[in-house]
DNA sequence: TTGCTCCTCACGTCACGTGAGGTGGC
DNA sequence: TTGCTCCTCACGTCACGTGAGGTGGC
């Protein structure tokens, strides 16, 4: 269960590690080995944005519950990307494909005797939500 | 580069443990924790067919190369087997889309008058091989 | 000044890999 | 018997997390 967290905000380290119990070194930590990309203020203060935290929250996840070291997170986090980008893709094309058959069979269904061909239900496209 | 393995055969852990340089205990640990799953014969020998060298020599590759931890693969391994059967979904969809894109052109082709619309380009699916 | 930040260095713990030791079947 | 297999137990090493110690800016 994600913490709330529904402000557009910058944290300082403090204020995240409190937030999820960590210590501020495991931060830095995280960070040195690429896992986490704080920005910075002028003054060299990493500054976490919500984008930051769900992140780190998915860091978390799997560090802590599912004891993955910091390697693994790291081809995880790279993986997760790739799935989403694909995801991305598969949901385009479907987009595509649909309104390219409606265009078609209209073209069809203008023709006089034109049989008419229902798409009998959409394809669904395999996410993280509708899985299974 | 995977060792040459073209025979459709079944090893005994300590040819295995030859073939990749690997401890026959680490094997079994490999076993114990899940990632491996080879047959046995009746006498509870371990065999290693083909499809159990290809899944060591990913879980080598996380392993050694990138330092993975036994945690972490368990993960990739799952991930990968899901990013599998995106591609092979995804694959049937374009397959589909376009024989059925092709039949109706072919209709819309069959009335008098009717405008061919050619498909420009293949559409290319990302798989592990062609992507970038 | 206070309370934060930054950094480096070092320690304790645990997972992973390996070895020893004893067993049993082809 | 020999050389393999099975198993459990135990140790060394290293990564990860945490703490201490000293610095500097708002």
């Amino acid at each position: 269960m994600p913490t709330k967290r529904k402000s557009k905000g910058a944290y300082m380290i403090s204020a995240v590690a409190e937030m999820y119990d960590i210590h501020p070194q495991t931060l830095r930590l995280y960070e040195r080995e690429g896992l986490l990309k704080p920005s910075r203020t002028e003054g060299n203060t990493r500054l976490y944005t919500d984008e930051d935290l769900e992140r780190l929250e998915f860091i978390l996840n799997l560090a802590r519950d599912l004891g993955v070291n910091i390697a693994g997170i790291a081809i995880i986090l790279q993986m997760r990307e790739r799935m989403e980008s694909m995801n991305h893709q598969m949901q385009d094309f479907v987009d595509y494909v649909r309104t390219e058959m409606l265009t078609r069979m209209q073209h069809v269904a203008d023709q006089p005797g034109a049989a008419m061909v229902p798409l009998r239900r959409p394809v669904v496209v395999p996410t993280e939500k509708n899985r299974r």
